[in-house]
DNA sequence: TAATATATACTCCCATAGAGCATATACTGG
DNA sequence: CCAGTATATGCTCTATGGGAGTATATATTA
């Protein structure tokens, strides 16, 4: 149970947008080796990992980039840091003297069409892990059949009046109804309310890793959060899934002052479906007018003169992004409304 | 030369304003041991730094927030995790065989007035480092006088057209004067440009430390850089400044939209002093009446209903932040404007 | 040829931010 | 006591951009 080692790994999440719906490079999971017993039927699925090199690798960044590269064969249009992880047990066998494990967490865009994973990588839809993230639709059903009558108890067995207030606050701020509509960017603040709540699986799972390692009993959480988490879609392996909520959260933030979407689209491609793209990633539907308007005035793409007739209707015009924007102005991208119902 | 082994460790840049000038903490670097020699005089100044241990720390934050409790006697405002550092010889010490030293960044915001540091810590205005970066009287003259010209020669030195084209983009948005004007947020681009083009005492230092461990030669920077050198500020230790760049542009990108100009004031305060402290961050002037009825509008303060009569003119009332905008709107700040002369 | 689905253009309205003017209230030195 | 000055505070004007709606154009499909 004491631990003193450390050890430095990179966590990669990949994305990228097919078919309107945002992607995410999995892996089922194979580092555990002996020590990670498969227990409760499959092992989960996890984000790509590797240990950090500090021989093979100049940087994290590079290291990231190369061994991505090593295994999936992707070639990322766009990587950045996302956040370092680190706290105990984020590793369970950490609980059986294993070191721990530290973790910085890239986030990657990557081409729509590269769909391509060597080995045991496979792109798996995103909203899949965290179906209460697409708004495209309204709000998802799992908020207000499953999450939040439960937080709602959540807030009533807080064990005192000051916990109790500020876990409203969380609720309201998270999965509110109120003034200024639902924040697409707070990907992460729900997810750890969730975790909190015990709506998410992985919390029992860690709850009960913990107790059986550590002999101790933690208050159990109410028996029907385990039939919610069954609606939250499937846990990741360790803390993924909070690393996943993370990069969501970054990549919506990061729309709206830089033109991350290109990253995202060939090179050539109609407003419309760049329209689906950001959609797609902020989990919510926006103005087509307005988009429109707001691509065009932004000078964010040229138009290159040829059609594209796939599909019904009248033929869209095909446009290429202006990387000299780039240089014109400092802050580019495309704005997000608070969440409106459109079109 | 072969580095095997990785050490982690946690560096804090803890910010305070006082008498309208941003500070931040620094030691004289202690932690390098018989390792690190003393030579070309003084040993430069560092930002807090310690060792993480896994063994007393449940989590990153929980680590940094422990050892700067014990080594300062701070109590820290807020924290926030900036970035992870892991380039290759960022520490010199790996040269000569030590393990590469990987960083977790951490910002801290902690209260005006308290400014003991235990020990050999001490505040030091944060534009001494940064003097590129204050632009409440107007461009500072370090820009005009010595880095514009020599960037200018740094761009005309370019080996190829390619190189040459970036490098002219770069320095248009890092100290351009186009349209826009001056971006404040860029710091760390703008510090990572000065880096490059060798105009930070820094770049020759690290290039001298590589020569020496490796025995090559690396192409040489203009004779006049390291005159430029000298107005730019003294290095800290390590890639310090560079994180000190990072934690600089951090703060005011959180400016705009999360009230953390609040933790830096005492619990009552008058609003020309807090447009202050938001334009001591900012390194620019703010046009008074709108700033007061931004505030006020945004419902960020509430009267007190006291009076402070310090200093000449009309007293003026003391406001306190209101805590409840937190859970009422999801994105309350100070918006920044793109910089033009106030008042 | 009608129905339909998409693309594209244009208008209206309003909230907000930037900039400036004017007034109120204190302290200062004569 | 009064002029001068520095701050606080209130108000106006205007440009801009975003949200929402309406109307028209051009293709495919039945």
């Amino acid at each position: 149970m004491k631990t003193t080692a450390t050890s430095l790994g990179l966590t990669a999440v990949i994305v990228a947008v097919t078919q309107e719906s945002p992607r995410v490079l999995v892996v089922r999971r194979t580092s555990g080796g002996p020590a990670a017993p498969a227990k409760r039927g499959e092992a989960p699925e996890a984000l790509p990992f590797g240990p950090f090199d500090p021989e093979r690798h100049r940087t994290l960044e590079l290291g990231l980039w190369q061994w991505v590269e090593d295994q999936t064969g992707l070639d990322l249009r766009y990587v950045e840091q996302l956040y370092t992880f680190g706290n105990q047990y984020r590793d369970p066998r950490e609980l059986r003297g294993g070191p721990r494990a530290v973790s910085v967490a890239y986030l990657a865009l990557t081409h729509e069409a590269e769909v391509a994973g060597r080995g045991d990588a496979r792109w798996r839809p995103l909203y899949g892990f965290l179906p209460w993230e697409d708004w495209r639709d309204g709000p998802p059903e799992q908020v207000e059949k499953a999450i939040r009558p439960r937080l709602r108890r959540w807030i009533r067995q807080a064990p005192d009046r000051g916990t109790r207030r500020e876990r409203e606050e969380r609720v309201s701020i998270c999965f509110g109804l109120d003034a200024g509509g639902h924040d697409c960017v707070r990907t992460l603040e729900r997810y750890e309310l969730l975790y909190e709540a015990g709506l998410v699986p992985e919390a029992h799972r860690d709850r009960e890793d913990l107790e059986q390692a550590q002999g101790t009993t933690a208050p159990a959480f109410p028996p029907d959060c385990k039939d919610a988490a069954r609606l939250l879609g499937p846990p990741l392996a360790l803390d993924n899934r909070r690393i996943l909520a993370a990069a969501l959260g970054r990549v919506r933030g990061k729309l709206a002052y830089r033109p991350v979407v290109f990253e995202l689209l060939p090179s050539e491609f109609t407003l419309f479906r760049l329209q689906r793209v950001v959609e797609a990633l902020a989990g919510m539907r926006l103005h087509k007018q307005n988009f429109r308007r707001m691509v065009m005035t932004g000078e964010l793409v040229e138009a290159t003169g040829r059609l594209d007739s796939t599909g019904p209707g009248r033929p869209a015009e095909l446009y290429r992004f202006r990387r000299s924007v780039l240089r014109e102005r400092s802050a580019v991208g495309i704005g997000l409304p608070s969440l409106r119902a459109a079109e």
